[in-house]
DNA sequence: GTGCTTGCAAAGACTTTGCAAACTT
DNA sequence: AAGTTTGCAAAGTCTTTGCAAGCAC
């Protein structure tokens, strides 16, 4: 799988937006990029702390609206008190989140005529369409009859409907 | 339109939950009912101390999930700090939200062929659904072209697709 | 009377911010 | 050198909770 959003890809964006290129950003790119899965703001200081432990929550929780506006890291908000977001690898941006209940873990999926739906509803209410997702809660029929649940040790981020 | 959710509902929910009806709850509820639109637990504070100004915001707040939980009262999570609720009346639930972006409206929208795509997903994952959103973010654009928007002060709470 | 509920204020969880020092350009 | 960025700790926002007094059953 090809790493389309490298670190030269920040440094262009740190750029365009007249950004300075700190150690401190790098690292926290770095991390992210290093994440598998979905993770929060906290679990990204922990990583960012094994590469350099003097950077702080305050600069992660400043960084991570760079990434999130420059697209390299995308914000997934699935209701509970803090945010979750995840390094997306060069696939086009999902539409769907599935939230397994039994493992918490949130699977991105394609959901290829969603933008039907939302294109419905603008036209009803005089509303062009920004943006959508759609938020599946599932838990696990795995786990009920067998008492153990595949998905959850498994690395399945992007799945298509 | 016939208002399903009355006193009595609700008197009946406490007493199926093992609960006591207190004037707190009544009054909470009563004002939730009184809310034409979508309110955040703030605003029904505001609103329940109209009728009785001693009822703590430590109440409201603990009140809040014996509605939700009763169904009475519906819990929405539009990726703000704080959630919004809304008391449907009598029509089935709803499956998606589209928020205007410009007025921050909330509208309630049915999406009829929604459960298909949570079903397509439960599938492949070995996951069976819950629960399943819709979310839209969309901006106004009449308030775009001529500088108003109609929904910002109309009361269209439910729509179908 | 028993024990659930309430109001108050404090605590909690996550995130943001003011400020002086440090760093990028 | 000029102005951004950082770390620290404090503040902020929304929500929850411990406790003694009050109320429903």
């Amino acid at each position: 799988m090809e790493i389309q959003s490298n670190s030269g890809n920040f440094r262009e964006h740190l750029a365009q937006q007249g950004l300075r290129v700190t150690n401190q950003r790098l690292a926290i790119f770095g991390a992210a990029l290093d994440s598998e899965d979905h993770f929060t703001a906290e679990d990204l200081l922990e990583r960012v702390h094994k590469i350099d432990h003097t950077i702080s929550r305050a600069t992660v929780y400043r960084t991570l609206p760079i990434l999130t506006e420059s697209n390299l890291v995308r914000e997934v908000d699935i209701g509970k008190d803090y945010k979750f977001y995840y390094t997306p690898r060069g696939e086009e941006p999902t539409q769907a989140q599935v939230i397994c209940t039994d493992c918490e873990k949130i699977f991105e999926m394609d959901a290829p005529f969603l933008e039907w739906y939302g294109q419905s509803v603008a036209k009803k209410l005089g509303l062009a369409v920004d943006s959508q997702r759609l938020q599946v809660s599932a838990s696990c029929e795995n786990l009920k009859r067998e008492g153990s649940c595949e998905n959850c040790t498994t690395e399945q981020l992007v799945q298509s409907l």
